[in-house]
DNA sequence: ATGGTAGCATAGCTA
């Protein structure tokens, strides 16, 4: 059996909902996995995506600003949503699927955390650190073991030298300092995740998620940032996978600004 | 060094 998994940073599903669908109807994958959905709970168009063959779904959402949610074509056996820093922003959901055996799928919203990083100067900063650091512990030994793990999502950090346009130039741009990058690698390194993107592309290619709405032609300048992330249980490591990050969609019209990474494991 | 765009609590916040 295969699983392919989404996931998509889509910047307001209802502003995008065509787009979603668009996505779904070409990339058939059986899991998507959605971040800033900024759709409060009872509005989310769920309608519209079982519809299209995605009717097992899970949400958590609020007005404005955040929310996940993971649509499914497989059966959901289980839901949970994590609280992190105490606060109850809508930064978290996750799937057990239906079946022996089968893993639980999270989305995952790290906070941005502001332009200014220093955590001393700047609340929205100390929150990102704070987030990175309840993250540690939680996917250290805090997962229910009951299943294998898939983590996905936009965590604001590009972690590795070629995950950014220039290293150099971003070393003291949040998502990229040394305070951020060795955190998430930390995380990682803590339950042995696998970052599977990176299994297919050489930590000397350059790789993004991410281009800025800011840039006057974000296809000349091209500076991007790996933001998205699919991480997979050391489980999983040796098994057969396939990528696809999504550029394409970050031409269409009204797009996010953050695309698609695609990843078909072989259970 | 600065400002650039986008979305939603439509006005100032977040990204």
């Amino acid at each position: 059996m295969q699983l392919k998994i989404a996931t998509w940073n889509i910047n307001s599903v209802r502003l995008r909902a065509d787009l979603v669908c668009r996505f779904l109807d070409r990339w058939q994958p059986d899991i998507l996995c959605l971040q800033e959905t900024k759709c409060p709970e009872g509005l989310f168009p769920s309608v519209l995506f079982a519809a299209r063959g995605y009717p097992h779904i899970a949400e958590r959402g609020q007005a404005g600003y955040h929310g996940t949610a993971i649509l499914s074509r497989l059966p959901i056996a289980e839901i949970a949503s994590r609280q992190f820093c105490g606060k109850d922003d809508a930064r978290h959901i996750a799937i057990r699927l239906a079946g022996d055996g089968l893993p639980w799928v999270h989305s995952l919203y790290v906070p941005a955390g502001g332009d200014l990083p220093d955590p001393a100067l700047n609340p929205k900063f100390a929150h990102k650190i704070a987030f990175l650091d309840e993250m540690r512990s939680w996917l250290g030994n805090g997962l229910q073991d009951n299943a294998p793990h898939i983590l996905t999502g936009d965590f604001n950090v590009a972690p590795l030298e070629h995950d950014v346009w220039s290293h150099r130039q971003l070393l003291k741009v949040v998502s990229h300092t040394p305070i951020e990058t060795e955190r998430l690698v930390a995380i990682m390194e803590g339950r042995s995740w696998h970052d599977v993107m990176r299994a297919h592309v050489p930590h000397t290619d350059k790789l993004y998620t991410w281009w800025s709405y800011r840039a006057r032609d974000w296809v000349a300048s091209d500076r991007g940032r790996r933001l998205d992330h699919i991480w997979l249980d050391s489980f999983y490591r040796r098994r057969r996978t396939a990528l696809e990050v999504v550029r394409e969609t970050r031409g269409w019209e009204r797009s996010s600004d953050h695309v698609p990474v695609v990843v078909t494991l072989d259970l």
